[in-house]
DNA sequence: TTATTTTTTGTACGATTGTACTAAAATAAA
DNA sequence: TTTATTTTAGTACAATCGTACAAAAAATAA
C-alpha cells in the first residue's frame, strides 16, 4: 500500500468519523464525506471497494485504538477489585476522548443490527466486550473479594457494566459539558458496592 | 376521525413498527410497510402527512402504552426500595411483551439524536423517564433507606438503571431465548446492594 | 336511485444515493 | 525528457425514496 493510499484512507476514515458524528448517519452520505474532506466523490471509491468497505474500518480502527488503550491498563493491576475500577475508569476515560468516533461505532452497529444476517459480527462482538469482565468477576469470586456469581449472573453483571459505559457515552454526546470525573467516580461506587462480598 | 381512518392509523402503525424491528429503520420505506400491509402506498400518505408524522405516531403511542404500564404499579408501593424493585421488574415485563415496539422506537430516537435540531425532544424524554427514578432515589435517601445521594450522583444512578434497562431489551433483541426472569432477579439485586444503606 | 364525499389505487416526478466510468492530472519510472 | 502508472475530478447511470396527483372505487348522504 502506497503511501498516499494510506494517507487518503485515514484521511477519509477521519472525515467520514466526523460526517457521521456531526450530521447522522443517514445523512452521512458518500457525497456529503467528499465534500467535507474537500476532494471528489471518485476519490473514495477509488481507495475504498465500496461504502461498506469504508464503514467496516471506522470500526475496526475503533476496535484497535479500544484494545490498544485498555488492555495494558487492565494488566497493570493484580486485585479483581482494581481491575473492575480501572476498567470502568479507563473506559470511560478513552470514551470521552473519542466521543465521535464511538458514537459512529454505536451508529453502525445499530444499523448492522438490524441489517439481518449481520447478526452474527454484533454477537462476536459482544463476546469480545463482555468476557474480559466476566473474566474479572470470576476471579474475584475466586479469591473472595466478590459476592458468589454464577456464569449467568455475571452475564447479567456484565452486561451492565457495559450499559453503563455505553449509555454514559450517549449522555455524553447530549450533554458535552458533563463532569466525567464525577461521573466515573460514581460509577466506580456503584459497581464495587455491587460486586463486593 | 372516522372509524376506517382509526382502523386504518392502528394498522399502518401497526404494520409500521413489525417492519422497523424485522428489516430495519433504514429499510422501511413505505413501499415496505404498504407491501407488508397489502395496501397502496398511497394509503399510508391519504392518513399521515408525512412519514415523519408515522414514525412520532409510534413514539407516542409506545410512551402512553408504557406510563400507562409502570404508573399503577409504581403507585402501589410504599417504600421506596419496594419502588425501585417494581420499576425494574415492571419496565423489564413490559419491554419483553412489547420487544418489537421498543426496538421500533430504539431506532427512531436514535435516529433523532443524530439529526440535529430534534435533540430537544430527546432531551425531554430524558427528563421524563430519568426523573421518577431520581424520585424514587430522594425518597429512599430522606428515609433512610438508602445510601446518600446527592443531586448529581443520583442522575448518575437513575440513568445507569435506564441503561441497565434499556440494554436489556437490545440484548433481548440479539438473543431472544434470553431468561427474562432470571435477568430480572439478577438487576433487582444489582441495584438493591447499590442503593442500600 | 342519484349525488356527494371519502377512500384507494397506481403512476409519475424530483431528489438523493452508491457505483461505474472516462478523461485529466499528478506522480513515478525509464 | 519520455513513458508508464497511479491518483483525482467530474459526470452519468440505475435504483430507491417520499410525496403529489389523477382517476377509479367504495362508502355515505340525499
Amino acid at each position: 500500500m502506497s503511501f498516499i493510499e494510506k494517507a487518503r484512507r485515514a484521511q477519509i476514515v477521519k472525515c467520514a468519523i466526523e460526517t457521521i458524528a456531526e450530521v447522522g448517519y443517514t445523512q452521512a452520505s458518500l457525497g456529503e464525506i467528499a465534500k467535507r474532506a474537500k476532494i471528489s466523490k471518485g476519490v473514495i471509491s477509488y481507495h475504498f471497494a465500496s461504502k461498506d468497505e469504508l464503514l467496516e474500518q471506522i470500526c475496526i480502527e475503533y476496535y484497535i485504538a479500544w484494545q490498544s488503550y485498555i488492555s495494558p491498563r487492565l494488566e497493570a493491576q493484580k486485585s479483581p477489585k482494581e481491575m473492575l475500577r480501572v476498567y470502568i475508569e479507563s473506559n470511560l476515560a478513552f470514551v470521552a476522548e473519542n466521543r465521535q468516533h464511538f458514537f459512529a461505532v454505536l451508529e453502525l452497529v445499530s444499523k448492522n443490527i438490524t441489517a439481518g444476517g449481520e447478526l452474527q459480527l454484533s454477537a462476536d462482538h459482544d463476546e469480545a466486550v463482555l468476557v474480559p469482565i466476566e473474566n474479572i468477576l470470576a476471579q474475584g469470586v475466586q479469591e473472595g473479594l466478590f459476592r458468589k456469581f454464577t456464569k449467568s449472573s455475571a452475564r447479567v453483571m456484565a452486561l451492565t457494566i457495559r450499559n453503563a459505559i455505553d449509555g454514559f457515552t450517549m449522555e455524553l454526546i447530549r450533554k458535552p459539558h458533563l463532569d466525567v470525573q464525577e461521573y466515573t467516580r460514581e460509577l466506580v461506587t456503584i459497581f464495587d458496592i455491587s460486586t463486593k462480598n
